[in-house]
DNA sequence: TAGTTGTGCTATTACAAATAGTACAAAGGA
DNA sequence: TCCTTTGTACTATTTGTAATAGCACAACTA
């Protein structure tokens, strides 16, 4: 399932790769499986169908999914690089706050009780 | 000092806002100390002095500067509640990121021993 | 044959950021 | 007094990107 939100600053047809790929890692979509057409999913959504070519595009650039002319659009066959990347893009961005919450002064323990507790 | 990144998906605007609440936090900047005019960090920066003043309004608005006609600007005499807004959204980023990642299967304890070892 | 698929292309719209330009009043220094 | 600088206020324009609109084509399929 894929929810957009009109208000982000992300713009729509980068939310929809997004959501694509966090439907494969959730396990929603599945290799060589189909998924909507671009005519499809852009009545669902909605949106303009040149929207959803335009994230199949980049979708279909970074290796996750394959677009077959008259046939469809499927989930590559080999998808194991897609965890490895979103999860490293995680922990980049995780990384990036301690370090600004370091250089406010706070410490390495702090940050870490602080989160700990938090969950 | 004030730096930009013109190919942020962040406005100009904001990235000064940003600076600016970084310099007090990190100390370049103190209470009632006044800080570039309009049109002089706009001619640093080499942009337009209405950018500028869009960044003060708001930072005027936060409590964090004031702005006196003919005089100049300055920094607001208490900036105890800045640190703390920039902390907690700090906080509200990790936990965000955190928790994407336990939705991708990595446990806890995973989490936190790599953000360990990372630093 | 009719419908659906992806593809390719151009033109247009929509929106927000950023710029350009002008004008004003008030303070302060020479 | 004169000049400069300050913040303020306002409108108009430009710019860049996202998104839409619309069309045409070839190929597959029921």
């Amino acid at each position: 399932m894929i929810t957009l939100d009109e208000k982000s600053r992300i713009p729509i047809y980068e939310q929809i790769i997004n959501e694509v790929k966090r439907n494969i890692l959730q396990g929603f979509l599945k290799p060589k499986e189909q998924i909507p057409s671009i005519r499809e999913l852009a009545t669902t959504l909605g949106i303009n169908p040149n929207t959803v070519k335009k994230s199949y595009a980049v979708l279909e650039n970074q290796n996750i999914i394959q677009s077959r002319s008259t046939k469809g659009t499927f989930i590559t066959s080999k998808i194991d690089h897609i965890l490895e990347e979103t999860v490293d893009s995680c922990y980049n961005r995780i990384i990036k706050e301690i370090n600004e919450l370091k250089r406010l002064g706070i410490s390495e323990r702090d940050i870490l009780e602080k989160i700990q507790v938090g969950e």
